[in-house]
DNA sequence: CCAGACGTTGTT
DNA sequence: GTCTGG
DNA sequence: CCAGACGTTGTT
DNA sequence: GTCTGG
């Protein structure tokens, strides 16, 4: 069976769109993700493509193509979506307190607080060289290789285990470090029931400072992008209760080495990329007003009980 | 050698 | 750009 | 992170 | 289910 059967197979999947199937059933997939290209590869393509066919029975709208080989056998591995990470987070301290409070030189852009930042819109990041510098980042890294910036919208975190290894981090690394400040960040623990979203922020009065990689890439039009990824880690106490990473978050007197583009040393990088003690935050449970992006009030923040949600 | 990936977390 | 896998 | 869209060819 | 966009 050649790999034009294997598309035109997934289109009829795709075509009849399947409920309670984990099964991924779309042409896009064929073409664009690794795992399924190696799925395809290796065959196992057919043994779904014939249990979804099975769900179906006679309502395909079109002939799935050849006859396969339904005596050939295997698990299907599901693949599950991407969750739980540090992907959300709050920035209410206004540029005028940041300056004061991280010793900035030179502000190069505005934003307004947010209580709701998602992935692929803009965040104040400070980045160093001689002078601490205010600017703005994209966050989600498109790295300077990419051929294409919707690669960014994965790149929301970077594992500190394996910056200093990943081609897509690797340099940034090296060269171009800054930090995030954050109030807070949210993170959604899953209940039997769903998912809870909590909020988890400093426990004295001075914003996070995140650990953070940021790159440069041309755009098609000439332009430069800057985008930038927040570095996870290993969590503390408090933090392990709703996930099993958390960002990575610098103390005032860890800033400067990790800002300073002359420093090379690996592992004196690494030695700040752990998580700070549990004392040093709070949390609570807020209400899914967070969970869509367009809500941007305080409320996003406001503490709630189990039974008010 | 060239082609193709390059990431994360959470499941299986 | 650089590394891995075929 | 969550929300929301998700493909093709050929015909209107 | 998976991808992109916010």
């Amino acid at each position: 069976m050649g790999s034009r059967d294997a598309v035109s197979l997934i289109l009829v999947v795709y075509r009849l769109t399947i409920p309670d199937t984990q099964a991924c059933c779309r042409t896009n997939c064929v073409s664009t993700t690794p795992y399924w290209k190696r799925l395809i590869q290796t065959s196992k393509f057919i043994i779904i493509a014939l249990r979804i066919r099975h769900l179906f029975k006679g309502e395909f709208n079109r002939e799935p193509g050849p006859p396969f080989n339904i005596a050939e056998s295997g698990r299907i591995f599901m693949q599950t979506s991407v969750r739980g990470m540090c992907g959300r987070f709050v920035r209410t301290t206004p540029i005028d307190q940041l300056i004061e409070l991280f010793a900035i030189h030179e502000v190069d852009c505005d934003l307004p607080p947010s209580y709701n930042v998602a992935p692929g819109q803009p965040v104040l990041a400070i980045t160093g060289g001689p002078e601490r510098r205010l600017r703005c980042f994209k966050w989600g890294l498109v790295p300077f290789w990419a051929k294409d910036a919707s690669i960014g919208s994965r790149m929301i975190n970077a594992r500190a285990e394996t910056l200093a290894e990943k081609p897509a981090f690797r340099q940034a690394f090296k060269k171009r470090r800054c930090v995030i400040p954050a109030d807070g960040y949210y993170e959604w623990r899953k209940e039997e029931d769903g998912k809870t979203p909590a909020y988890f922020y400093s426990a004295t009065e001075e914003p996070f400072a995140f650990a953070g990689l940021y790159e440069l890439w041309q755009t098609p039009d000439g332009g430069v992008l800057q985008s930038c990824v927040i570095v996870t880690t290993e969590p503390n106490e408090l933090a392990r209760t709703a996930h099993h990473r958390m960002p990575v978050i610098l103390r005032e007197h860890e800033i400067d080495l990790w800002l300073d583009d002359r420093v090379q040393d690996e592992t004196a990088l690494k030695a700040l990329l752990k998580a700070i003690p549990a004392e040093a935050m709070r949390c609570h449970d807020v209400s899914t007003r967070v969970n869509s992006p367009r809500n941007d009030t305080p409320e996003c923040i406001e503490p709630v009980r189990k039974h008010e949600l």
